[in-house]
DNA sequence: AGCATATGTCAGTGTTGTTGACATTCCAAG
DNA sequence: CTTGGAATGTCAACAACACTGACATATGCT
């Protein structure tokens, strides 16, 4: 393998050095943790007759309330049929609720119910205590660079709506 | 909520503080790295006949060869029939070799054979090369982070599991 | 001998994803 | 004003992957 080869000593290159061994480490390391951080709500959900699923779309809903189908379905990067099934248990059971576009009709506008906030505050406080107490074990500076790397790791688009996202806090 | 309120000014506890924002913002960057992060093996499995399920058996086959189906299946998170289908397609394709254990002839011990490597090869190239690039543009220090943030996620038994890995690194 | 362990297997079910086809509604360009 | 295309919704079929529950087999340990 190309990258097996060790680099000239005293090479800047040496700074940047990953062996597969580290590479590796690094899936791993993001194998594991995507687990426990799906761990909590997963539980959760299971009692309701929800799934990771509606979980997103509860998520990306409240997060940018008044979203379009269109763009809840390139941030899940899902088909539409995937996610109008979602869509369609959660609006029946008065979670979410679709509002017609006022500009353009064919558009539908997605907002949580005070039954759906109610249940993605349930949802995220689970998900935030144990990112919370990851990023407090790990300290500031080691959370600084899990978001560069992080970051660094998505695709391109995905980097951009997540840019968006962040500039549309709250 | 109770995390929203801020910290007394000049408190240590300000070091550590966490908006719920922040926590936010790392739960999205987590779901979109993840995403990129499964992008290029999903594709090339694709093309196969073989799923994620298979990629992350031959992973751990690889990364631990000789491992029981045990000991893959508490790896692995998932039930010995979820484990069983995959492994059974593995076995026929003759990707993995399955030997009883010369101790305990209940046990059985799984091994890659030549063509099971070369499709390992194939899948963790391809991420290893996304997480290079990720690696390279962060920098070491971000590396770093990302492992302390990472291994502060998984589940107590997950972490030890990992270091377990890392130990055993050829 | 009897119980526990490790594995394999069968049957049924649920969630989430896919493709493909088709209808509806509506905006916008000619 | 007609036509083309975009946005959305819906139906049907299917596949991957997970689950539970039940049962079988071989083996190890006490």
């Amino acid at each position: 393998m190309a990258e097996g080869q060790a680099p000239a000593p005293y090479s800047n290159e040496n700074l940047l050095f990953l062996t597969d061994e580290q590479l590796r480490q690094g899936i791993e390391a993001m194998f594991f943790a995507y687990r426990g951080f799906t761990a909590d709500p997963d539980r959760i959900l299971a009692d309701l007759a929800y799934g990771r699923a509606h979980h997103r779309a509860v998520h990306f809903i409240n997060r940018a309330p008044g979203t379009t189908v269109n763009n809840l379905l390139n941030l899940l990067g899902v088909t539409k049929q995937s996610l109008n099934r979602v869509l369609r248990t959660l609006i029946e059971d008065g979670l979410v609720e679709s509002r017609v576009g006022r500009n353009d009709k064919r558009e539908r506008h997605l907002f949580l119910t005070g039954q759906g906030k109610a249940l993605e505050q349930k949802l995220s406080d689970a998900q935030r205590a144990r990112m919370r107490a990851a990023f407090r074990d790990a300290g500031p500076e080691a959370v600084a660079g899990f978001r560069r790397v992080l970051e660094a790791m998505m695709d391109r688009e995905m980097r951009f709506a997540y840019a968006r996202l962040k500039d549309n806090a709250p």
